[in-house]
DNA sequence: ATTTATATCCGTATAAATACGGATGCCTGA
DNA sequence: TCAGGCATCCGTATTTATACGGATATAAAT
């Protein structure tokens, strides 16, 4: 009986170490690698053969889950991406759906959940529990899905206010009107769907735009 | 010989369960039980006679990693913390030593270096490895330890702040004047040393404020 | 080829935040 | 007991941010 060949990507050494002991307790599983980050993944799949399976965390150092996911897809390997991820958050789970994750799972779900869904996914199924999806599903429903809602000129000025600098000092950085960057600003707002300066930050913060 | 008694107290099953296999695997330590936040740990003692060493994330719901270690000092237990944090932060590392720490481990510690500080802690002895140690020091130096930078009603303020409501809203919801709510957004954003809301969540977030 | 997104600019107004410099009653820890 | 932090309030003034409702040129996309 061929063995489920999985690599673990964590930044964590203990949580890798910690879940090649749980999975290895399973006799149709073997942990072939695992790796701090995805530079260190994407180098280890070019010598090891027939991997079906990869444990992915989304932030790592270096190259992060949704960037192995994208080369993952380039590459069109057989490597099937499973995310373990800590945020419980629709954007990056309708985001990891997207860009070709076979499953999604929390850090807190259990064993058996973990276990199942590795068997399902290595036979080439995808999987979402229920709450995951129901959270994709509403963020979808909502928003856009959103990969680049913002122009860059708009990253631009969304970085500076979040370095405290006022409209009028950011115009005056970038060489244009203040009412340029009060719309730039505005626009912003409205992309992001929040009504102020500090609920921006906030949410920019969340989905890591800053 | 009796073996060190140890509890996880960790808010992601995975991590704790993982952790658990690598812990026994050695012959001197005996995880006695896991719990997902502080409520349970703090129940979880009540009955579980002669526990030497907690494992402690920092970070978990209901009650967290600080709120333990003051439990912990207030009944005067022989437990000993040990935190196991992803924050490799100044300023975590200090309050964590000020608050009765024996230790403070990095997720992405090794396993070697798990076990011997849970037996060097289990001597009474305390353990902060070299550079966890001068992060703390450098901290020190720069800041003052900021404990309770912000007072209760400060932190609430700053809550709200960072779910968008304004100044005026603010005041409405906690039935004081709008100058009041002024006065402590003043005092936040001078106590964090910002100059205006941007900033403020900004930071506000990397502290883990909010 | 026509729509769409972007980056740029303008006016008018109001609302909100920041910067000063005060004050008081309350509670707590030294 | 007494100092100090806290939560509460007030005035005055200025600076910023937000909310309307426009415009134009260019580039990208369908």
């Amino acid at each position: 009986m061929n063995k489920i060949k999985v690599i673990i990507a964590d930044d964590h050494e203990l949580f890798r170490n910690g879940l090649k002991e749980l999975l290895i307790k399973h006799d149709d599983i073997e942990v072939v690698d695992m790796v701090g980050d995805g530079n260190q993944f994407i180098n280890a799949i070019q010598s090891i053969p027939d991997v079906n399976i990869v444990l992915l965390d989304l932030t790592m150092p270096n190259m992060d889950g949704f960037e192995v996911l994208k080369t993952l897809k380039d590459y069109n390997t057989n490597i099937k991406p499973i995310i373990i991820s800590m945020h419980n958050d629709g954007n990056y789970i309708a985001k990891s759906a997207k860009a070709g994750a076979y499953g999604y799972l929390l850090k807190n779900t259990d064993e058996d959940e973990l276990i199942k869904v590795i068997r399902l996914v290595s036979q080439n199924k995808k999987y979402f529990s229920p709450n995951i999806a129901e959270k994709m599903i509403n963020f979808m429903s909502e928003h856009k899905v959103s990969e680049n809602i913002l122009s860059n000129k708009e990253k631009e000025v969304l970085g500076l206010i979040s370095e405290g600098l006022t409209t009028k000092e950011i115009a005056a950085k970038l060489f244009v009107s203040t009412r340029t960057i009060e719309t730039h600003r505005a626009n912003v707002l409205k992309k992001l769907e929040v009504k102020n300066t500090a609920e921006l930050i906030k949410k920019a913060t969340q989905i890591n735009l800053i």
